[in-house]
DNA sequence: GCACATTACATGCATCCGCATCTAATGCAA
DNA sequence: TTGCATTAGATGCGGATGCATGTAATGTGC
């Protein structure tokens, strides 16, 4: 294992990472009021296209059990998700996206897209 | 501009440094009792090997203005580092590595490096 | 069935962050 | 010199996060 491989690459992450963070929640908050992680949890549910269990939310945005909580709490009181509970295990909540929900994305992914596009525009291909 | 490996990539920098964040977060304030964002601070004190302005030192890690300035206040406050007025500009302030802060920074720069090992060791290399 | 461990999610709490703003020092133009 | 803009850093404040814990539902051993 390189080490100086190892940290170049926590740099390089560290360094774009807060770009991309910083830029998104200023563009995504300025024009379409989403935090970062809302437009995540979000996109998630696009892409999933269908309720889905807030623990499975968990397993693929990076926030912890309580933080994902709080922001789909958010999302509910904004109109965009809609929390229910599941009935074959009724300590479940699934999440559910509301036709409010979908616009907003819709509205903010070229958004997204733009900001990720200028941070990431001079990134080198992996070599997989 | 491929946009399906610019989303790859972002989630790629997101996934790696959810892991490192939380897991530096957790080694090094267990066994060294500092945060990620001191150890940061303390490492680029050791290697520039002299006094900084709080300004360049902004410039190197990722944290607003506001968020650096407290850092070095609980450095400070810890011992690890001291705040003098720089005499050019009074405005400034130098900062500057203790011995105390070194012997710190020695001690837990092998668990970063091995949190560092651990997260980025499947990581293909980037084509330059 | 009953007692206890476990799981899913919510919440209290402390901490850290960024933004906006404040203070003090400096630079500059007239 | 005087007045105003700018810069360096500190700080008030609101918000988001993680950890520890609470609550309710489920699973398990007996």
């Amino acid at each position: 294992m390189d080490e100086e491989f190892v940290v170049g690459t926590w740099h390089y992450v560290l360094a774009k990472h807060a770009k991309a963070m910083c830029a998104l929640e200023r563009e995504l908050g300025d024009k379409h009021g989403l935090g970062a992680s809302e437009f995540e949890v979000l996109d998630r549910m696009v892409r999933h296209d269908k309720k889905l269990r807030l623990q499975e939310l968990c397993d693929e945005v990076h926030l912890s059990q309580s933080a994902l909580s709080r922001v789909v709490a958010r999302l509910e009181k904004g109109g965009l998700v809609t929390r229910g509970v599941c009935d074959a295990d009724r300590r479940g909540v699934f999440v559910c996206i509301t036709d409010e929900g979908r616009a907003r994305h819709t509205e903010a992914l070229p958004t997204q897209r733009a900001v990720l596009a200028g941070v990431f525009s001079d990134t080198p291909a992996l070599t997989g």
